[in-house]
RNA sequence: GCGGACGUGGUGGAACCGGUAGACACACAGGACUUAAAAUCCUGAGACGGCGACGUCGUGAGGGUUCGAGUCCCUCCGUCCGCACCA
């Protein structure tokens, strides 16, 4: 018996059945029935798209989800730990086109597939609460928010409105085009040049949230990521200045374009302007456009650049001179004169500058090129005003002000002030906050999305689906055998009446983009089956999301857009509270080495061998026996084909093993190189734990009596215990999962080198080392855990067991050993009682003959002791 | 260009508040068991010098603060990520 090997994979499938049918990760209703008292605890992993079937990115975010959960559970806490899909989107559209399956069809099978994979990790989720974004049972309530958001009004304007906006729009496909489907300028499918069309879209008016979720990052900030944090005030991109009105001479303009309006944030610098610059796309560029073929030419090629980002920032700066003039506000006698350039664009502040090459790199550039002035107006400290030149670099410093009349002498700050309110005087100007991010632009001209509520009448204009008449449901006998949305094409489904006035009329063909699937999911999770979008008592209960854990490449739009739902919905009366997730992680990447053949087809590591090591290690080809060149470690992906089937190494390893690989060695917020040799290893240990545990039971100590007295080496293993369990939980609480992982590989040392020894008390001591051994290894070995608890005898479920309490007295030593510094240099240590005082400690120190020696008979300066940790002598 | 993160043995990484750098693991070497191998167990190991006790150096580079720095401060180099003409 006890050499036999435990067959995890066979092992699995029996505790996962036993899990599922006690319904060990239900969560009870808490509406109803959940009467036990406990804390709650909701623990959320980004919710997978159904793309097919899992990948190891999907393993790792689900173990450190589980991890935490089971955790968690056993800490004593409710745990709320659900799973759904992420289920609308364009791939279902691209598989109805290439593989004529319907969207539904593709979508509901990969979430069955992908279901059962998850499954085969053996998650704590619980699996009543899943649901589908593509359900109408889901998008239904989803639509009744767009309804609350398009009637919710928010410092006088509508939450959800309609407005132009340029869409790529892919004149051969028919169809709008996101931005990563247009690659240099090109539909990716149809290779067709793409077009800027306006057309009329969905916008939520997050920007009315702009300030909001600005200020809100700083009480995330200790329990998000940095860089999440940073990216989202970058992302929001406040900058705070003033909006200047300027004049305009040199031709007879329709009233509205009489004045300029410039926005900007250093009006301290309005006397070293030496000219102004517009948009391409800026009304007084297209109503001078009408009249001149040659500046219409240049807005052309202005908007040509605009597709390609990477020569847009390499773009040389180019102007045309309007001939127009800006007066400048504060000498009558300067004439500013008017270009439209190609640097300035139209969707920050008001797509209109004033230049100041002195201050402004972009400005400068512009300048010289065009021989415009360059007068300096703020003085570095220390330079001399008589001396102090711009050459090709622009002073952007610090500094006072020069050539500015009633400013000179100020500092910047000091400027600004005073200028902003002389314009606020003068009626010419005001201080104005600006943001960099936009309205989120919801509109999509897809079929599988969810549809937006809303009925166009020719007499009621837009008129929003009555509440009783939803959801509006996605009609299924739809095709895709030509371009554009087949919501637009279909025969019937767009014609309806009005429900005002009962006329004919036709439903908004637009869908949702799928952010907003993602924007709310985690509320429905607290009360799946409500009839409203969420349930009061169960959301008080259950929300926020206490951790929350996903990829990096999350950190703004998702992760901003449910940001901006929570505050709407707060706004609509569907939450209270304004933050979804009160922790978030960021999880790293899985990456894995790449290989070529010889004529530079990629291979997956199914289809090599490796031998040697170090640099002789050499990789050759299953099928063709030919040497094989090996690559690059990078993220997996399909075509570099360096990706590992997690339905692999579960079939041959289990899941524990992979489980166990996740989370040792690599801190989880950083990439793991997934490598075979690390999928043996984890493998070994489990392997070596089954195998300790057993010999464990045959040891046959007792637990169940009352504990014994205890020799030394019973001591010492009971500390190693309690020491472990305690650093195990706190390293998980803090998701350090490899830190705890070695910690429980000290407890296994322990283990097995007190096995070996007699002592008295000791049989106790290591049965109840096992046991925590087994309890610690819980949340991330679980099946293993549970096959080893049978094992030591007990018929309940590991998973059920509460978190042993450690006694505080056994994990701090009676003795320390502390360190022996002399000059700060380590010369020896030496072992003293925990409670040994400061002077005890000094001269056990100079008596050690270690420190006798590098004294070399120098007269000792000071003793510096810090008891428990170190002495220094300093001579 | 701007912003952020990171840099520790052959490798992944550990080191709470500044207090014995390298826990734990992978790979490696030696040994035990075996007819042999696999599996398993034990031992070793930062580098350099020395038979050895031991000594010197060592956390990307340089400087600083401190009795003492992987940790704090300044400068520089490198890698990765995000944004990118944002006025």
């Amino acid at each position: 018996m006890a050499t036999e090997r435990y067959d995890a994979p066979a092992r699995e499938k029996h505790w996962q059945q036993v899990w599922n049918e006690k319904g060990t990760f239900r969560t009870k209703d808490i509406r109803t029935k959940d009467k036990s008292g406990k804390p709650k605890r909701y623990q959320l992993e980004m919710f997978p798209y159904p793309s097919g079937r899992v990948h190891m990115g999907h393993v790792r975010n689900y173990t450190l989800g589980d991890v935490m959960a089971r955790y968690m559970r056993a800490k004593g806490f409710n745990v709320l730990h659900p799973m759904g899909w992420d289920a609308f989107g364009l791939p279902a559209e691209n598989a109805a086109i290439e593989r004529k399956v319907h969207p539904r069809k593709w979508t509901y099978e990969n979430i069955d597939t992908m279901r059962s994979q998850l499954k085969a990790m053996g998650l704590s989720i619980d699996w009543e609460r899943e649901f589908a974004t593509c359900d109408p049972a889901y998008y239904v309530h989803q639509q009744r928010l767009f309804l609350d958001f398009l009637k919710k009004k928010v410092d006088g304007e509508p939450l959800a409105y309609r407005k132009t906006a340029k869409v790529n729009w892919d004149p051969v496909e028919n169809t709008v085009l996101a931005n990563e489907q247009v690659i240099d300028g090109r539909g990716w499918r149809s290779g067709a040049v793409v077009e800027q069309r306006d057309l009329t879209q969905w916008f939520f008016r997050i920007t009315a949230y702009a300030e909001d979720l600005l200020q809100a990052l700083d009480k995330l900030q200790p329990t998000w990521p940095d860089f999440v944090c940073t990216q989202q005030r970058n992302w929001i991109g406040k900058s705070t200045g003033a909006n200047m009105r300027f004049a305009l001479e040199g031709r007879k303009l329709p009233k509205k374009l009489q004045a300029l309006e410039v926005f900007t944030t250093r009006h301290d610098t309005i006397f070293g302007a030496s000219f102004m610059a517009i948009s391409a796309e800026h009304p007084l560029a297209a109503h001078l456009a009408q009249k001149n073929e040659e500046l219409a030419a240049f807005i052309v090629e202005c908007r040509k650049i605009g597709t390609t980002e990477e020569a847009l920032a390499k773009a040389e700066k180019k102007g045309w001179d309007t001939g127009i003039v800006a007066v400048h506000p504060f000498r009558p006698d300067v004439k500013l004169p008017v270009y439209v350039a190609n640097f300035i664009v139209m969707g920050y502040g008001t797509g209109a500058i004033f230049g100041c090459p002195a201050h402004d790199q972009r400005d400068l550039d512009f300048a010289r090129k065009y021989g415009r002035p360059v007068v300096p107006v703020v003085l570095p400290p220390g330079a001399d005003a008589a001396t102090f030149n711009i050459g090709s670099e622009a002073y952007v410093g610090e500094g006072t002000l020069i050539n500015s009349e009633f400013l000179d002498g100020l500092m910047i700050e000091a400027a600004k002030d005073k200028m902003a309110s002389l314009l606020e005087d003068r009626g010419i100007g005001e201080r104005k906050v600006n943001y960099r991010m936009r309205d989120w632009l919801l509109s999509r001209q897809r079929y599988w999305g969810c549809p937006i509520p809303v009925i166009h009448c020719g007499t009621d204009g837009i008129v929003p689906v009555p509440v009783e008449d939803l959801p509006v449901k996605l009609p299924d006998d739809v095709t895709f055998d030509r371009p554009g949305n087949p919501l637009d094409y279909h025969p019937a489904w767009k014609h309806v009446t009005c429900p005002k006035c009962g006329g004919a009329a036709v439903r908004e063909t637009d869908t949702m983009d799928t952010f907003v699937d993602s924007s709310w999911y985690q509320f429905r999770f607290t009360a799946p089956n409500a009839p409203t979008p969420t349930d009061k008592k169960a959301l008080k209960y259950w929300a926020p999301v206490d951790q929350y854990i996903g990829g990096k490449e999350h950190a703004v739009l998702h992760l901003l857009y449910a940001r901006f739902f929570t505050r709407g919905m707060k706004a609509t009366k569907h939450v209270t509270f304004d933050e979804p997730f009160t922790s978030m992680f960021t999880q790293g990447i899985v990456v894995h080495e790449t290989y070529r053949s010889e004529n530079g087809d990629w291979l997956t590591p199914a289809e090599i061998t490796i031998e040697g090591d170090g640099i002789n290690r050499k990789a050759t080809s299953i099928t063709t026996g030919r040497p094989v060149e090996i690559g690059a470690i990078e993220k997996m992906s399909k075509s570099r084909k360096n990706v590992v089937d997690p339905d692999d190494i579960i079939a041959s390893y289990g899941a524990d093993t992979a489980r166990l690989f996740i989370v040792s060695d690599s801190p989880p917020d950083r990439d793991i190189i997934w490598t075979d040799g690390g999928v043996a290893g984890a493998s070994r240990q489990v392997q070596r734990i089954w195998r300790i545990i057993d010999q464990v039971v045959e040891r046959n100590g007792k637990r169940n009596s009352k504990s014994p007295s205890f020799g030394p080496e019973a001591l010492a293993l009971r500390r190693a215990a309690h020491k472990t369990l305690n650093g195990v939980g706190q390293n998980i609480e803090a998701l350090r999962y490899n830190v705890a992982v070695a910690q429980i590989y000290e407890l296994t040392h322990a283990l097995s080198g007190a096995m070996d020894k007699s002592g008295e008390g000791l049989d106790w001591a290591i049965r109840e080392a096992g046991e925590f051994l087994v309890q610690a290894i819980g949340p991330m070995m679980p099946h293993l855990a549970e096959e080893c608890w049978a094992r030591l005898g007990y018929n309940t479920l590991l998973a059920e067991q509460p978190w042993p309490a450690v006694e505080p007295g056994l994990l701090v030593d009676d003795t320390v050993t502390i360190a022996v510094q002399v000059n700060g240099k380590r010369r020896d240590e030496m072992t003293v009682a925990r409670s040994a005082g400061s002077g005890e400690i000094e001269t056990a120190a100079l008596r050690l003959e270690a420190v006798v020696r590098a004294l070399e008979g120098r007269p000792v300066k000071k003793v510096i002791v810090v008891p428990q940790r170190i002495v220094n002598v300093v001579v």
